[in-house]
DNA sequence: CCCTGATTCGC
DNA sequence: GCGAATCAGG
């Protein structure tokens, strides 16, 4: 097998989307997890969390005593800086407004912020955790979603060559086929992919063992041969 | 053991 | 440029 184009954009695109380069390998079919990580590297494509990089040394002296610090919430680390606020962020305690709910034992109401590992999407979209039932917390979307409209983009279907830095690059379909093309909607600022496509790209890292096999496959599954 | 990505190095 | 071998952390 070689590099073709289409390969490559397949890697690519898989690649930005978090994809593992195992999951790469076989969608893309014929290359071993080491060719596509060799060939991610050759493209310059990187700066994915790798087991084995922690960090660089760097700031070290500065703060004598982050001891203190509690735990921050991921939501300080999500991958959007501009524009907009996290409706938390604006109040001091993310508490339910509405205390009565039910299945909330008031018993344990004193229990204040207690730190529950949540992953934020890149809309900002707050996830609820694997046992979670609907977050009754959750007043409301920061940002409505958008409801996950195809549009006219399919009549002139997105195709490689219209790819941008604007429009989605989710893939739909496998490459080489002759309906296969992009999603083409305008992108979630910061992201290759549009709103929709960025909920399903960026999903939160599951326990390998909870892994499911029929994550989402963007290229509509292995090609069965 | 399994997984992951990074790196090396002969081809 | 390619990718198997190897490394190393989770």
């Amino acid at each position: 097998m070689s590099w073709t184009d289409e390969r490559i954009d397949t890697l690519k695109t898989m690649w930005e989307a978090g994809q593992t380069a195992s999951q790469i390998a076989e969608a893309l079919g014929g290359v071993s997890r080491n060719a596509v990580i060799g060939k991610a590297h050759r493209l310059g494509l990187q700066a994915r969390p790798s087991p084995v990089k922690p960090n660089e040394p760097d700031a070290v002296a500065a703060t004598p005593t982050p001891a203190s610090v509690p735990a921050v919430s991921p939501a300080a680390a999500a991958p959007f800086d501009d524009e907009y606020e996290a409706p938390a962020a604006t109040s001091p305690a993310p508490q339910p407004a509405v205390a009565a709910r039910g299945e909330a034992d008031p018993q344990s109401a004193p229990l204040a912020a207690q730190p529950v590992l949540r992953s934020v999407g890149p809309g900002g979209f707050v996830r609820q955790n694997p046992g979670e039932q609907a977050p009754p917390s959750t007043p409301a979307p920061p940002r409505r979603l958008v409801p996950a409209k195809p549009s006219e983009a399919i009549a002139g279907k997105t195709s490689l060559l219209d790819l941008n830095d604007r429009i989605c690059k989710w893939p739909l379909g496998h490459p080489g086929e002759p309906d296969f093309h992009f999603c083409g909607d305008k992108v979630n600022p910061g992201f290759p992919y549009c709103v929709a496509h960025c909920g399903h790209a960026y999903q939160a890292q599951m326990p390998r063992r909870d892994r499911r096999p029929p994550p989402p496959l963007p290229y509509g599954g292995p090609r069965v041969r």
